[in-house]
DNA sequence: CGAGATGATCTGAAGTCAAGACGATCTCGG
DNA sequence: CCGAGATCGTCTTGACTTCAGATCATCTCG
């Protein structure tokens, strides 16, 4: 039967339904708009969280990387950074080796936010996996944090196209 | 061992890489900028593709049925529809038993131009997944499924947020 | 028939992203 | 030691989205 679509069931199953694309999309927007009040009342954006986690616990050599490990565009990154820093939560630092580059660190204050605002937003992420089975959370978990990371290559006629270690993500 | 940072391997593992809302906004923004250049091919958009898809198998009375399906702004499907007709993929008719309504209904240019698309942006979607084994690969994908459609509710502090059924990806 | 709701479209304001320009600084060959 | 070229952070710009509301045509129902 190749015709799966006319006159079944609720019929809440079409292709779109198959398409990786759509379905990243649509969780990614329903747990950005679901995170972003709940970060906002520890004074974060999705952006300044997201960043502030990574300078938390990475040791951040310069700028350019932290954009490279978040993968925001840089031009994003300084004003994310603008942001965290009037917010008392990261420092900038002159590299003394190398007095371009800016040393990111987060402040005690920063480490704190981000410990009570991780909290919450750990249960939302919870939340919206409540009802599968732990086994099912920890391999879907698992399964994504394995596929970040692999270049998306395609090739094309012949021809190589790279969507690799893909630039940023967007949000609100 | 509380800190599992210092000094330890490659380190490619902070927090990062356990948030949910990270992982997703990466691996879609790498699916996207993989799979545009392929379907700028069939002369299609991202939003053209989706839109094209839900239109093809779907029974579609009304655009803002449309709107909600593939859950996108009603303002802005009007002008992928305006992109689809104009490429002769889609038709919109007036509903005759209601006059403000627009019945948009796929072409058989359409519906070949999806079909072949849809042959490269699987291949590209297997391709990322290609270091999975089968078993997972369908279990990755059956959770994805089963997780959109449900609501995203968040109790805070005695309140309720709705970020739900959200409201639109977001893409080029 | 008239009041209010609804569908499609358009407009405008605000926000976002990518890309380039720029000044300051580093690095390295000569 | 010098100067060419690369690199880092920042700013600016242009294109593009999103969201809310205005608008017009039409439907529904009293």
């Amino acid at each position: 039967m190749p015709h799966p679509t006319p006159a079944d069931g609720p019929a809440p199953d079409s292709r779109l339904h198959d398409d990786l694309h759509w379905l990243l999309a649509r969780l990614k927007q329903g747990l950005a708009t679901a995170q972003a009040p709940a970060l906002r009342a520890h004074g974060l954006s999705l952006w300044g969280y997201t960043v502030l986690m990574a300078v938390v616990d990475a040791p951040t050599r310069s700028q350019l990387a932290l954009a490279q490990a978040v993968s925001v565009d840089k031009s994003k990154l300084v004003l994310v950074i603008d942001e965290l820093e009037a917010a008392g939560l990261v420092r900038r630092r002159p590299d003394p080796a190398d007095r371009r580059a800016r040393i990111v660190e987060a402040t005690d204050t920063g480490r704190r936010v981000l410990d009570a605002a991780r909290e919450d937003v750990l249960a939302i992420e919870d939340h919206l996996l409540a009802d599968l089975e732990p086994r099912a959370q920890q391999s879907l978990r698992a399964l994504l944090a394995g596929l970040v990371g692999e270049p998306v290559v395609r090739v094309e006629n012949g021809r190589e196209y790279e969507g690799p270690c893909a630039p940023a993500p967007s949000d609100t």
